[in-house]
DNA sequence: GCCCAGTAGGGTAATTTGGGGG
DNA sequence: GATGTCCAAATTACCCTACTGG
């Protein structure tokens, strides 16, 4: 069909990325404005989220910090 | 190289643009009736939106607007 | 012209944001 | 220090019907 498929990276809502970490949406917020975890700004200003890291994050996998390489 | 370039926008689909932002088609619309992403119409009214653009915004590019230079 | 998934447009719930206090 | 909750405002999601794209 398409010859030219959109790359398309799966991302999470704030009460998606909560309901997985059984948090409250706020404290995923908290994480996202600490850096410890990144996300992607919608242009309202709603933050998304990359599933791949929030799975990531779930089963441990420790982060690449900027200068802890 | 090419006598007449004719120029070739990729263009996306409202559908294809909510996905890429993990938001909801309509939502793809009011962003580009609010003037934050640029649109182009269809002779029959539907919007499609210039791939590039999207791809500057998701990855948190400024851009630059018309009465702004 | 028919089909039908996608889109437009309008209206109303639900979610998210940001700040502040516990 | 990290988290949960309350508030108001802003943004987004879902409902519908009619029309467009291929």
């Amino acid at each position: 069909m398409n010859p030219h498929p959109v790359e398309t990276e799966a991302l999470l809502t704030p009460s998606e990325v909560a309901t997985l970490f059984r948090v409250d949406p706020k404290t995923v917020t908290r994480w996202a404005k600490a850096g410890k975890l990144s996300s992607i700004r919608t242009l309202g200003g709603h933050r998304r989220y990359r599933e791949s890291e929030v799975r990531d994050l779930l089963n441990g996998v420790p982060q690449q910090r900027p200068s802890d390489g």
